[in-house]
This record gives C-alpha cells, structure tokens and sequence, in this order.
DNA sequence: AGACATTCCTTAACACATTAATAAAATAGC
DNA sequence: GCTATTTTATTAATGTGTTAAGGAATGTCT
C-alpha cells in the first residue's frame, strides 16, 4: 500500500503552503488574507463580476463568498450593485481605495513571485504550471 | 503583469480540488473529513504519535489538530494518553473500531486513486510528484 | 533551590470550507 | 396566465485554518 507521505493531496498541501509562504507576510501587512486577496485581483482583472462567476474564478464557494464580500465591503474595498435585468445576481467591483491599494502592493507581490520561480527553476515552474493544468481536467 | 489564472497557489488549489473529486464521495459515506482520514491514515501507518509530529506530518496547526482529535475521540476512533517521561506529551493511537474502519474503506480509496493515475497518465502523475516535493523545498 | 526561559498543548477570536436548507427571482411547460 | 421547476444568493450548522495568548510541565542557569 501506498505510503501516508505519497499521497497527492497531500503534496498540493504541503506545496502550496510552501508557496504561500512566500506571500502571507505580504498579505499581513495589510491585512488581508490569502482569500480576500484572490477576490481583489479578479476583480482588478475583470473590472465587474457577478457574485458566481467570482466564485468559479477564484475557487471560492458560494456560502464561503458571500462572507468575504461582506467583510471586504465593510472595509471600504468593494461594491455590490443589482443587475437591473435579473435581480437575483449582484455584480461587484473594486472601489477607488481598493484599486489604490492593489497597485502598491501587486509589484512587491509580484517580486516575490519572481523570487519564488528563480529559486525552484524557471524551467521547473513552467512544466508543473502545464501539469496542474492537465491534471485539473481528470475528473471522476 | 501575470494574469489571473496563472498564479501557482490558484493552480495549487484547483489541482487539489480536482483530486478531492475522487475521494470526497467514499469519505462522506463513513462519514469523515478529509482531515480526520489524514490522522486516521498517519496514524495506521505509525501506530502511536505525539500532538506535535502528527500535526507536522498531517500539514495541520496544533490548534486544528486538538478539535481533530477530539471529534475523533468522541467518535471512539482514537485514544489519547499521556507520555510518563514528559507529562506534556499526548501519545495518540486508533483504537480498534478506527482499525477496522480503516481496513475496510482503504482498498477503496486506493482504487480510486488508481483510476486517478491512470486517467492523468502514470508518468505525468509520477513527474507532478517529483515537481512538487522538489518546490517544497523552496523557502523565502 | 529558585527565578527564568522554553516547550507542548490548549483556548480564544476571527475567517473560511463544506453541506443542507431556504427565500426570491426568473424560466419552462402547459 | 399560472403552476412547477430551475437559478442565484443567502443563512444555518458544523468543522477547519490562522494568529495570538494562556497554562502547565520541563529545562537552564546561577
């Protein structure tokens, strides 16, 4: 059988812990957290989103979601507006403060993001990006 | 700058997602979290382990764990007790039920990752693992 | 021995993950 | 035109992730 330490899963995990670790102090400074983030750079990529898609993109469920929209429009860094034609779907944006904030932090991010990819290999990077890639279409 | 979709940590984390997809359903029949079948499974292969190297080995805070481990005790598939050299010690082990439970739902499971390796491919899937214990060793 | 720091585990407080259930709006079928 | 179904967003309930702080056992140092 299979040993505990060679499960997939657990691989994914402890990866991206690893990569994480390159981010959250960053993230702290703020503060916010690895979630609310992901929200705020799709939003800065797609301008307006209804509140699914944004679940979908970001990888974030439903319930889990609207939590983190709540909190982050209380911090001054998103707004919700109704779709005028179906009034079920709420569309969100960045505000102002938010937009501000994502551009002094996305360089030191992305600093980092090179730092990560020069210490494991450009070549390595790239050639697990395609892997995770077609691993995430293999479905039961 | 990087788009959206091309950030390791997302990758990471769907690349988990898709992999859940094959052993949430047989976990749900038990019922078991994912994290409790983590435990469950270090536990079977190391017999008896401290609080601590389970935490380090199931990748899960020690503040995550102590709810674990509890719920697990409530469910009569663990014991705990306490080390006689250094009372601060928590010894943990399975208890018979947790054995039995485990010796039934394994083959099961261990199927599934099969299919999970063979619809990737056996040699990407052995590529992505050597990928990825290689960038854990990747630290700021 | 007695103050001191260290280590292990736990609790507390908050944020998020997961499943099921619900309320409201839109759509399909008749 | 009206019910039945589907879709979207939310709430509820439970479990876990994360950081900070706490208490008890051990180790250190003089």
């Amino acid at each position: 059988m299979r040993k505990f330490d060679d499960s997939l899963p657990l691989r994914l995990l402890k990866a991206r812990e690893a990569a994480m670790g390159f981010f959250r102090p960053l993230l702290q400074e703020i503060p916010l957290t690895e979630q609310q983030w992901r929200v705020i750079r799709a939003l800065n990529e797609f301008e307006e989103l209804e509140s699914k898609q944004l679940a979908e993109l970001c990888c974030i469920l439903s319930p889990s979601l609207t939590g983190i929209i709540n909190r982050l429009e209380q911090l001054g860094y998103i707004k919700r507006r109704k779709s005028t034609e179906d009034q079920r779907r709420t569309l969100i944006s960045l505000t102002d403060k938010a937009k501000k904030m994502f551009a002094s932090m996305s360089p030191r991010l992305e600093a980092r993001y090179q730092e990560m990819t020069e210490r494991f290999s450009h070549e390595d990077m790239k050639a697990l990006e395609e892997l995770l890639i077609k691993f995430c279409d293999v479905k039961p």
